[in-house]
DNA sequence: ACTTGTGAAACGTTTCACAGCG
DNA sequence: CGCTGTGAAACGTTTCACAAGT
């Protein structure tokens, strides 16, 4: 019980995860799980899932594993801010427009709330329920809707100054998926999604065969 | 000048990134490059770049650096195998969409030779330049077009019977953007992309302040 | 002086294995 | 018994640091 200063990326990747099957358990309405179970559903060992809740500071019973409710509860205590989070979206393009209909419906605790471009075309308008705005309002929108991350859909060459702007407008977070290495001072969360990269990893080993890697 | 017995995902994806980065020194006429200035573009450290081409039997010499052209052509040599490789893209909804037209603009060696779709609607047409079948004549296509690895972009419900087509008609490589833990036999390599996670993951971090993680 | 290539150390992550408990 | 929680071992990855080349 005694939590790591410094928690890995992947161990709250895999808290995202568990949290994400317990839901579904709960919607099936099985109330207690084992480690063991929970590892088979997410491919991951017993083990891994054990020591990963050890930085919730939830413990199970040796009798009854876990109850699932109270454990999803752990997890979204531990994950989620309280009052929620909003994010800004910038780049409208094919990926920026699917990223934001895959995120529009979600729950309160993270929404998209504001989405950037800087087509003409686009600004002004409603965007699967986002107002989008031009690059130059950013840091104004981004202060007065208390925006926390920035997901990154432009073309590579505007990568940088995107987050840039982003960055100076006071985010904590980005989530890249331009084809780039973006720079960032230190205290800010950068994720990269490159999708170029993962098909041709993929590529290299579906000709070597070689056990899975998760990214999330 | 020892390759190691198993190359890890994670050089490779750094070795796709170098590709890339070299590519763009070509086409700006630089003709050789340190291991240091590679690695300030790529945000890893010099000697990381250089273990990662001890991979490749290519050696630099310590007055010039590394030959940029020499070096990317054996990277390709190393990554790209000499007739290039097929890929099935099944689930063509907005994401479907997306991931299609960012990989329909490739060159030789990669290439989206079949999509998949379970709406009669779609099946029959041609898609960014990609011919749409329906999931039924998976294993014929994929056998006839020679295609070595598929990507998931169906709903999570459908992830796992896909996968296990793809898997029954012989692709070695799964790229899975369903937000599920897919299950595959020994030797099919899979790589998650977990948007929900990945936006998550970049949520907490995001007022934790901690760097950056890169996947692909 | 500047590089590269690399053994060895440092660090991070996962698994093992077992005490303790209902 | 079969489970959890966890110290310790095993394994993987990155960085350090330096010999050797030019």
């Amino acid at each position: 019980m005694s939590p790591p200063r410094r928690v890995s990326a992947k161990v709250i990747s895999r808290l995202c995860f568990y949290r994400r099957l317990l839901a579904g358990c709960l919607a099936e309405d099985i109330g207690r799980i084992y480690s063991h179970e929970l590892a088979k559903k997410t491919s991951v060992s017993a083990a891994q899932v054990r020591r990963d809740f050890m930085t919730l500071g939830y413990s199970g019973t040796p009798k009854n594993g876990y109850e699932v409710r109270a454990l999803a509860d752990s997890i979204t205590a531990y994950l989620d801010l309280p009052g929620g989070q909003q994010a800004a979206l910038v780049g409208v393009g094919n990926l920026g427009k699917a990223v934001l209909s895959y995120f529009s419906s979600r729950g309160r605790a993270l929404r998209i709330a504001a989405v950037f471009d800087n087509d003409p075309e686009k600004t002004g308008r409603t965007i699967h329920g986002s107002r989008c705005y031009a690059p130059e309002r950013m840091p104004a929108v981004v202060r007065s809707k208390g925006i926390t991350l920035g997901i990154v859909t432009v073309p590579a060459a505007a990568a940088q100054k995107t987050v840039d702007l982003l960055v100076g407008a006071g985010v904590g977070g980005i989530l890249n998926f331009a084809p780039v290495a973006i720079e960032t001072p230190p205290g800010v969360y950068v994720e990269n999604m490159d999708l170029s990269i993962a098909f041709e990893t993929v590529a290299f080993f579906a000709r070597k065969g070689r056990k899975t890697r998760s990214r999330g």
